[in-house]
RNA sequence: CGGGGCGUAGCGCAGUUUGGUUAGCGCACCUGCCUUGGGAGCAGGGGGUCGGAGGUUCGAAUCCUCUCGCCCCGACCA
């Protein structure tokens, strides 16, 4: 490709809009343009990124033997109730009506769909296994869609369903599907690390998140040296043994107004940690509990609700919490909270002289022992890891780093093959749902991934395979006819040799080209000048490590292909 | 949704506090000359309903009201 016949807009100021490296780098390099919040023109060369990509993660799929097919992205609302996820889902989707005034959403995902593909389409055990996927443009109305392509309204994904026979055979699956995100992230040149992770909404038992690592991440891995590495959604932690004080006696304090911990922490002159935090939830229709956790920690819900064996917990509204505790908000506390079920998290076992709300409006107690002074039968890890927590299996300390999320996977179970009527007749004629998986990958995100963890001050590092182009022809005096005839012949002999190759035929001055090239990263650049020209030489740099040597005319495309393989073998992560 | 910030040329910004000629600057863009190893130089030029609507005023980018959009922080934390 020429640049003059393509559409190649560089930026030469940030905009002002992004705040992370890969926004920064993707706007000014032109591979992408904003429209709204969270919605993207694909520039040429962003396009071309985003089809390599895509490229490689059908390639592995194809050879883990996952078979393409395409749903269509506008789905009426009636199969989503079907599934039970119209309210689960609730605001993320976004929703849509025909004409008619039938209502569809934008899909945010596929499993209802495929499932209702499958429940006509398969019948027996012999069609099985089956394991689908599409590369496809997803909505979520996301709360707040931020950082570029990290966070969008509107994305490229890559989701896979697959159906078995039997657990044992999903187990088998999922296995593959597990191995083949790990190839598809590594031939992507992007440092992951896998993590256990919660299964949310999609809902089934395992399930496992691909985090490429960057500290703009917004996601929590928690891991510690020979433990497991799990999201701070699921990660266990175990606290630190509380501080053996002495006992005081047991005292009412006025505290008008002060219901946060930070405001009642500055009033008693104490450290967070020296309070109980009481919170009141909601558990299906009407049931209620009283959760309690250490000042200085968070209630994790997703623990709460794994631990209750419910899929969901909410905050308990402020008539609740008035009636069970017979004070406003703010000031629950556990003394004398005797009807209510209560539920304790191990930062508060055995601890002695805090503070706690006294279900009195303007009220807290000072100087509560908890084995003295309240009752509570059961205790669980219920709250979000922090510095300093051990991992209850090998007693080292946690330790954390931030990953952006670029694939998941998930063991569904019969979740919505049951809801569906995804079913197929086994050998002994017995109707049975099919035992499902499903495998996303974020292909836009992946992009930004990349971007995140390859980057210089000059701009983007690409790896040759997800490239906007492998090779580069820079010629740098376009007034000089030899000039020009050698970066042309350069340029059509790799062509000929089907390289993905660019020669920049504008008419700029060099220093344009070079923050040019150097800012869109073309990994190889063979660059043209007078100067070496007359010696019979011609320069062959290398983006990543900024090498570059200088060779005789008929060597260059011999040292360009060579270094674009090394190009493709350097790994190179900030 | 709550809080904060911002909308002035394609991009980055000044001007708004204290209303007053024809709304500026840098980059980009167009024409010509010149230049060619790291975002050159000179000369000339085009481009704005100052986010939108309404109001106050002799007069509004500037003051008031409403509204739309964008960015950041936080989202039941008792």
């Amino acid at each position: 490709m020429r640049w003059s016949k393509t559409f190649i807009a560089t930026l030469r100021e940030d905009p002002q809009e992004a705040e992370i490296e890969s926004h920064r780098l993707m706007l000014r390099a032109g591979m992408i343009q904003k429209l709204s919040a969270g919605l993207y023109t694909f520039l040429p060369i962003g396009l071309k990124v985003l089809r390599k990509v895509a490229a490689i993660v059908r390639d592995e799929m194809d050879k883990a033997g996952a078979i393409e097919l395409r749903m269509p992205i506008l789905q009426p609302e009636q199969i989503w109730e079907k599934s039970g996820r119209l309210n689960l889902m609730g605001e993320l989707m976004m929703k849509t009506e025909d004409r008619n005034g039938r209502r569809f959403v934008l899909g945010p995902t596929h499993e209802e769909i495929i499932t209702d593909f499958v429940s006509r389409r398969i019948r027996s055990y012999k069609d099985l296994p089956k394991n689908f996927y599409q590369i496809q443009t997803k909505f979520r109305d996301e709360i707040r869609p931020r950082f570029g392509l990290i966070r969008a309204k509107e994305f490229i994904m890559k989701d896979g369903y697959s159906f078995s026979v039997n657990e044992e055979n999903a187990k088998v699956i999922y296995k593959e599907m597990y191995e083949a995100y790990g190839r598809i992230f590594s031939r992507c040149g992007l440092k992951t690390e896998v993590v256990e992770a919660s299964t949310g909404v999609m809902g089934g038992n395992v399930s496992h998140e691909f985090m490429a690592i960057a500290d703009t991440g917004e996601d929590v891995i928690v891991s510690s040296k020979g433990g497991p590495v799990a999201n701070r959604e699921l990660a266990a932690r175990m606290p630190g043994p509380n501080p053996d004080v002495s006992e005081k006696a047991l005292k009412k304090v006025d505290t008008p107004n002060l219901k946060r911990v930070e405001e009642l922490a500055d009033f008693f002159k104490v450290s967070t940690d020296a309070f109980i935090k009481t919170l009141i939830y909601s558990i299906g229709e009407d049931q209620t509990i009283g959760v309690l956790v250490r000042g200085d920690y968070e209630i994790n819900e997703t623990k709460l609700a794994i631990c209750l064996g419910v899929s969901q917990v909410s905050l308990a509204c402020d008539e609740t919490i008035e009636r069970v505790t017979g004070a406003p908000v703010g000031f629950a506390g556990p003394v004398g909270l005797k009807k209510l079920r209560i539920i304790a998290d191990e930062s508060v076992r055995g601890i002695k002289d805090v503070i706690t709300g006294a279900n009195q409006v303007d009220t807290h107690y000072q100087h509560v022992s908890v084995n003295r002074d309240c009752e509570i039968a059961e205790y669980a890890d219920l709250a979000f890891a922090i510095p300093g927590d051990v991992c209850p299996k090998t007693g080292k300390e946690l330790s954390f780093k931030r990953g952006i999320e670029v694939g998941q996977v998930f063991m569904l179970g019969t979740k919505y093959s049951k809801s569906l009527g995804a079913t197929f007749l086994d050998e002994n004629g017995k109707d049975k749902p099919a035992v499902m998986g499903c495998y996303g990958v974020g292909v836009s995100r992946t992009i930004a991934a990349f971007v995140e963890q390859n980057s210089d001050e000059a701009g983007i590092t690409w790896i040759p395979e997800i490239a906007p182009y492998e090779f580069l022809v820079l010629p740098i005096n376009t007034n000089e006819e030899q000039v020009i005839k050698v970066s042309e012949e350069i340029y059509e002999s790799l062509l000929s040799q089907n390289k993905d190759v660019l020669l920049d035929d504008r008419k700029e001055s060099p220093g344009v080209k070079f923050k040019d090239a150097d800012l869109i990263g073309f990994p190889v650049q063979i660059v043209i000048g007078k100067r070496n020209l007359i010696e019979g030489l011609v320069e062959v740099r290398l983006r990543r490590t900024r090498e570059s040597v200088k060779v005789p005319l008929e060597k260059a495309i011999e040292t360009a292909l060579q270094m674009c393989e090394k190009a493709a073998k350097i790994s190179f992560v900030k």
